[in-house]
DNA sequence: CTGAAAGCGCTTACAG
DNA sequence: CTGAAAGCGCTTACAG
C-alpha cells in the first residue's frame, strides 16, 4: 500500500473526486453534491470537503462532468471573422456574460465561407457545446439540421425581420438602408453609388442593398440610378470603389456604404482627389464605429447596436440553458446619425450657374 | 426487441459508437480505430463503417473521447480584451491554425484584471484544454503553478526578452520605445510626453515606458524630461492627455504613445487646438494599425508583428501537442516606421526669431 | 442528508 | 487486423 501510494506520487496522478472523498472521509457522491449543490450537504461535511479540495488542489475534470451530466457548460460561437471590430466587440460582450454564468465560450471563424462554417459547426457540436451562436440567417439547411438534431438552443445575430424562422437577435438591415436612402433622397439626391460587401452568402449585405432599392422604388426612382459595387471589406477597397465610381460619365451624387471602412476609404480618397464632401458628393456609412465621429468630415451613418445584440443573445441562450422557456428576442432599434459627410445634392441649377461663370470668364 | 428499438426512436437517443459498430457489424474498438487511425482497419470494414457513420449521422462525443483519451483537442486562449483589433487579429489567426489542426479554441477575456485572469485560467483548465495561450508574462505565480501542475504546454504573447523564464512569442517592448526615443532625440527633442496604458499589471506598458527612460539615460538626458501619463486605452483618453500635457508651463516637444489610439486622439486634438504636428509637436504611435498610414499627418510608429506572433504561437503549441520537442520561439523583429507626424524639434533659436519678429511688429 | 452502484461514450492495452 | 474488457472521472436515480 505504501509503495503503491509512493508510486502514485511519483507519476503524479491527477487528483480526482475519489481522492477528495477519501481525504474528507465522505463518499464520492457527497463531494459531487458539494460541488454542484452545496446546500444539499450538511455543514460539517461541507467544511471538510472544502478543506480537502483546497489542500489537494482538486480541479474537477470537465470532460467527465460533461459525460456524466450531459452538459458541457460550453457555448459555441461562430463569427464570419473575429478580426473585425464589430465581431470582436460582440464576442467580448458575449464571452463576458457567458463566463459570468460559468459557461465557457468556444470560438470559431467561418471566414465568410459557408463550407467552412458548416465544418466549424460540426466541430463545435463534436466538442459538445450546449448552445450555439451564429451570425446571419442564410446558410446550408444541413447546419440547421445538425443543430436541431442535437436539440440545443441557438440564436442568430445581426439580422432580424418578419420572415425569419430562427431565433434571432438583430435589426432590420433592409429598413436601415431604406431609411438612409429616404433621407438622401430628401436632400435631393437621385443617383446613388452603393459600396457593398461581397453579396454571395451574406444576407446582411444583401438586405442592405435591398433597402436602397426599396427606397428608390417608393420614390419612383428607377433602379438604374443605383450603381452597386461589391468588394471584400476594407478601407483600401473603399478607396478603389470611390475612384472607380467617380470616373463614370454620370457619377452618383451620394454614396451609401454597407460597411464603415468603405466610407472611410471613400472620404480619404475624395480628399486626395480634391473632391469636396459633401459639396460635390455625399457619403454615408453603416455601423458608427468610433472613427466616424472623429474623421473630417464626420460621417453620417447608421448606428447599430452591436454590444446590445451580443448581450441579448447571451441572455437568451443562458435563459434557454437554465430551462426557461423564453420568448424569441425582439428586433432592435437602429438610429440614423446625421453628421457632416452628407448634404444637399449639387443641383443642375448650380451647375448651370457654374457654366455661366465659366463662359463669362472667356 | 422491436418495442425497445421503437422506444429508442421515440426518445431519439443519441447515436453512439456502439450503434455504428452494430450497423457495420464490427466491434466498437474497430470503429474507434477507424476514427482515430483509419489505416489500422482493413479496407472492406473501413467502407462499411464509413457508410454506417453517414447513414446514422454519427458524431463522436467529444467529452467521452476526451475522458478516455486524456486529450480534449481544445486550446485555451486568454486575452486582456477581445474587443481590441490587436487581440482580435491574433485570435483570428490563432484560431485559424488551431482549427486547421483540428483543435478547437476556447476563449476568455481577462479584462486587464489579474484576478479575473486567474479565474479564467482555472475555468479553462477545468474545461480540460490541452494547451494555453496567454498575453504578457507577469502574473500571479498561482497561475503558473496551476498550469505546470497540469503539465500542459503554454505560451505567452506580446513580450520577449532575455530574462523571461516562460515560453514566449513576442518582441522586445523596451527596445522598441528605446529605438523610437533615440530617433526623436536625434531630431533634437529633449522633452517628452509619454501616453501609456495603465501600468499596473501590464508588463508590456511598463516595458515601453522603461524603453523611453533607457534612451534618455543613454543620451544623458534627465528622467525629469519625460512626463508619463497613464490612462485606459482609447482615443478620447489620448485627446484628454494631449490637452492636459500641452497646458503645462513647459510642454514636451514630442509625444510617445504606448498604444496607437492615444496617438490618433492626440492628432485629432492637436488639429482642433490649432497646434501644428509635427511643426510644434511630434507624435509617435505604437503598433501601426491601418489608420496610421491614412491619418493626416500620417503617423510615425512601431510596427509590431501581430499576426506573426499568433501564427508562431499556434505553431509552437501545435508542435508541442504533437509531441515534438521544439525550441522556445525566438524574439520577433519590429520596425520603426517613419512618417509625417514627427519632425525636428522646434528649436530655441526658432523661438528667438519668432520673438524678434513679434517685437518688430510693434 | 448520504452512500453504493450503474452508467455516460469513448479509448486502449491485452490477447489472439 | 480484431474483439472483449477495463477504465477514464464524474453524476444521478435509488434506497435508506
Amino acid at each position: 500500500m505504501d509503495s503503491e501510494s509512493a508510486l502514485n506520487i511519483s507519476i503524479e496522478q491527477r487528483v480526482t473526486l475519489k481522492d477528495v472523498a477519501r481525504a474528507a472521509d465522505v463518499s464520492a457522491a457527497t463531494v459531487s453534491r458539494f460541488i454542484n449543490t452545496p446546500v444539499a450537504v450538511r455543514t460539517d461535511k461541507r467544511q471538510r470537503i472544502e478543506d480537502a479540495i483546497k489542500t489537494l488542489g482538486y480541479v474537477p475534470h470537465g470532460a467527465a462532468q460533461a459525460l456524466a451530466s450531459r452538459r458541457s457548460r460550453m457555448i459555441g460561437a461562430i463569427f464570419p471573422s473575429i478580426d473585425n471590430t464589430l465581431f470582436g466587440c460582440a464576442l467580448e460582450v458575449f464571452q463576458h456574460h457567458a463566463s459570468a454564468a460559468d459557461y465557457t465560450v468556444v470560438v470559431a471563424s467561418s471566414e465568410y465561407d459557408p463550407e467552412l462554417e458548416t465544418r466549424q459547426v460540426r466541430r463545435l457540436l463534436r466538442s459538445g457545446v450546449d448552445a450555439l451562436l451564429l451570425v446571419g440567417v442564410e446558410r446550408s439547411p444541413e447546419v440547421y439540421n445538425l443543430i436541431t438534431a442535437r436539440k440545443i438552443p441557438y440564436v442568430t445575430l445581426w439580422r432580424s425581420g418578419g420572415d425569419i424562422l430562427h431565433p434571432c437577435v438583430g435589426f432590420d438591415n433592409v429598413a436601415a438602408t431604406e431609411h438612409l436612402t429616404d433621407y438622401l433622397i430628401g436632400l435631393g439626391h437621385k443617383r446613388f453609388g452603393v459600396f457593398s460587401g461581397l453579396l454571395k452568402h451574406n444576407d446582411r449585405a444583401q438586405d442592405r442593398v435591398s433597402g436602397v432599392y426599396k427606397s428608390l422604388e417608393n420614390h419612383g426612382i428607377s433602379a438604374e440610378n443605383a450603381t452597386i459595387l461589391e468588394r471584400q471589406f476594407g478601407v483600401d477597397e473603399g478607396r478603389e470603389m470611390f475612384r472607380q465610381i467617380t470616373s463614370n460619365r454620370n457619377p452618383p451624387t451620394a454614396i451609401i456604404c454597407g460597411s464603415e471602412p468603405f466610407a472611410y476609404g471613400a472620404i480619404f480618397e475624395a480628399a486626395e482627389m480634391g473632391i469636396d464632401v459633401p459639396g460635390e458628393i455625399s457619403i454615408a456609412g453603416f455601423d458608427d464605429l468610433w472613427l466616424s465621429s472623429q474623421i473630417k468630415p464626420s460621417l453620417t451613418t447608421i448606428r447599430t447596436p452591436q454590444r446590445e445584440m451580443a448581450e441579448r443573445a447571451a441572455r437568451y441562450l443562458l435563459a434557454r440553458l437554465s430551462g426557461e422557456q423564453v420568448a424569441a428576442p425582439r428586433p432592435l432599434e437602429i438610429d440614423l446619425i446625421i453628421r457632416n459627410s452628407t448634404g444637399t445634392a449639387p443641383t443642375d441649377l448650380r451647375s448651370y450657374e457654374e457654366v455661366v461663370r465659366i463662359v463669362k470668364a472667356f
